[in-house]
DNA sequence: GTAGATACGTCAATATGGCTGACATAAATT
DNA sequence: AATTTATGTCAGCCATATTGACGTATCTAC
């Protein structure tokens, strides 16, 4: 086999990377008892507010009963809140609250300032091409609505959901 | 909080590449009756022949339990061979054999493939700022062996690496 | 208006992969 | 000889994921 046209520092790196990106949250999420999975959770919500249960379970890829464990949770203990859809009140749109949407800053604060950090140095063409790079490492064929919006938007992308 | 200079778009699209980029490896790994755990120790033992299980332990960041049941695994399916330590006995090298080394072969080559897809159009020195910046994104108070020599031949590598 | 599809919730059972604490063993170090 | 180190292992707990089945409210179509 012709090995080795692997991309190998590319492979490792992002493990790392990653690992200490999700590790920034961890400490804090353990304060509140809660784990990465609220975070996925109730981060989206703040994002997107309205978003549907169905919505979310296409961005994060799992079951409705993994989701509601979690959910459930934000729901109880005040983070996030629903309500009916107006058009079709089957819908539970969900929102975060005041409490959802300080918790999510202050996660997002923590890993703005590890991305600063490591774009520190990088020219805005350099920044760009980080951006183009990652939209190109996910997939396409199946764009739901969330991920529409992220890979459309270059960088302006705020809360202007449905 | 209220002050947004949060960077949402790369939180977000790094949360968008990891899962599709591990989500690769996941479905080669099911056919195997392996998880992404069982990836993650057979790849590093394959990169760094003669890894040490504490060396393993301080990559993985996990405990040397959770270690030990899918190292077992992987020993017990010859994906893995342990030898004593010529200098110091107590210790299990770790080497992958052909069989693991395929496995590890197989997957980086999918990875590898996303990669190129997402570096197509990209140059050289975009090439390179994706690399310093994944490397900015990497806590550095802790370098243990492992990624020590990722972090230092990786400079080395963006001469031969196009 | 009834039939069926859809959006969501929930119950029960199971698997993976983390964790802690305690203890064992062999080999190196002092 | 005593201690430290590298590793293995037992027992149990927790978080998060899975599938399958069933219930309920609501929308849509005939």
């Amino acid at each position: 086999m012709g090995t080795d046209a692997q991309r190998w520092d590319i492979i490792e790196l992002l493990f790392f990377a990653y690992r200490d990106f999700v590790g920034d949250a961890d400490h804090v999420l353990e304060a509140f008892g809660f784990g990465r999975a609220h975070h996925r959770v109730v981060h989206f919500v703040q994002r997107y507010p309205g978003l549907k249960v169905a919505d979310l379970l296409d961005v994060l890829r799992i079951t409705k009963q993994s989701l509601g464990r979690v959910l459930k949770q934000l729901l109880d203990e005040g983070y996030i809140v629903q309500k009916a859809g107006a058009a079709d009140r089957r819908q539970r749109l969900l929102f975060a609250t005041a409490k959802g949407e300080a918790l999510v800053a202050k996660l997002a604060g923590l890993q703005t300032d590890r991305i600063d950090r490591a774009m520190d140095g990088l020219s805005l063409e350099s920044a760009d091409a980080v951006r183009q790079f990652l939209r190109g490492m996910i997939d396409r064929d199946d764009p739901d609505k969330v991920l529409d919006a992220i890979m459309t938007s270059d960088r302006a992308m705020q809360k202007d959901r449905p």
